[in-house]
DNA sequence: CCTACCGATCGGTAGG
DNA sequence: CCTACCGATCGGTAGG
């Protein structure tokens, strides 16, 4: 079983691929522990290496921590800018929540240090972050102001109705297990039934079904 | 101008108001900038006193914390306390969520630092607090499934509906700021409204009116 | 990718 | 309440 280094037997694991398992890591014992709490040997340990060996990797611990939130933030995205605009604006909403949990639900450990530590991330890095979650906000509060206009909802404000229903998705991290009794499916069902309930869908067009 | 020491002159500040002190600057602090990322050298420049000179009010950083942290459960607590078992349902709803609202409200920085870093208090201090958390949350739990009984609301799991209330009122923290010009009790006015809805409050209680 | 190191800073204590 | 200090640990770098 004695394993010596050779040219010949090093497994062909490329720079990229490394980096990527530090990153992956990284989002297990970031979203366990929190960034702060976590130190960069805690981090080489669990890819097996020492220390200061990361640094041919990654350039410095707030990369690392950028990675993991962008990952998040580009599948959140990705995910609402797949529901068609020409849905009636409570199937929209229903499709955003839906694409919300079942992202929440593959992607706990990016998500969970996405709303957890981005705070801490550099100045630069922080806004750049904070652009993503505004452009996503906005994909809920046009929803909202469209089903306003048409009626399909009654709300007083979609600005506010939007960090309300945003309110419940973002929570979900604190206390939700993917896997869990409750399935990610059953619970975008109660969901999506409990926040049309406040924007007051009334259910007029033309497909009322919910859940 | 020059200030001399003197017996005759020392203000009468009592070590407990000195503490006093210390806890409040530390919410100011730990709400701004976070608990691992607040030095205790930075809470000692907060109250003129060199960085050593805190422990003789204060045994450590992680009682600091629990200070804080006890502070906002007990005044969440308290309030839902107040709110009498007798009224309906939803008007007993609608006084729990105005109550926490206000508790927020006045008492932000705390809250802030209860949301934000609990997690990081000591494993034993951390269990009473998830009690209290827990308390918490029964209150919310069992005054949905009364009327989920009486037929005031209609909801499919009072659990799952009390972490979904939970989830609007505990993220406030994250974007509300008091001072703003989204009064409290505007605010508490339309997250009642949105959250009776998403209860499925039928408004059949003797008294229906919300809002 | 490792060894060995850097300066900085951390929470907390001793002794007065 | 201060001065002076403790050991531990931090993120990151140099040189190979």
């Amino acid at each position: 079983m004695s394993r010596l280094p050779s040219s010949a037997e090093t497994p062909a694991i490329s720079t990229v691929d490394r980096r990527d398992e530090i990153v992956e890591a990284a989002g297990r014992l970031f979203s366990e522990s929190g960034y702060h709490t976590t130190s960069m040997r805690d981090l080489a340990r669990a890819v097996n290496l020492q220390g200061g060996s990361l640094y041919s990797h990654i350039s410095s611990k707030d990369e690392v921590l950028f990675e993991i939130v962008t990952r998040a933030a580009d599948e959140f995205l990705e995910s609402a800018a797949l529901v068609s605009t020409n849905l009636p604006p409570d199937q929209r909403m229903a499709a955003l929540i839906q694409g919300h949990l079942r992202v929440m639900a593959h992607e706990i450990r990016h998500a969970t240090v996405f709303f957890q530590d981005w705070r801490y991330l550099s100045p630069e890095r922080r806004s750049i972050i904070a652009g993503r979650r505004d452009e996503y906000e906005a994909y809920f509060r046009e929803t909202i102001a469209a089903g306003s206009e048409t009626g399909a909802f009654r709300v007083e404000s979609p600005a506010l109705a939007a960090i309300f229903v945003l309110s419940t998705l973002n929570w979900i991290y604190q206390w939700y297990d993917p896997a869990g009794a409750l399935s990610p499916d059953e619970l975008a069902r109660q969901y999506t039934r409990m926040l049309l309930g406040a924007l007051g869908a009334t259910g007029d067009s033309q497909s009322g079904g919910v859940g």
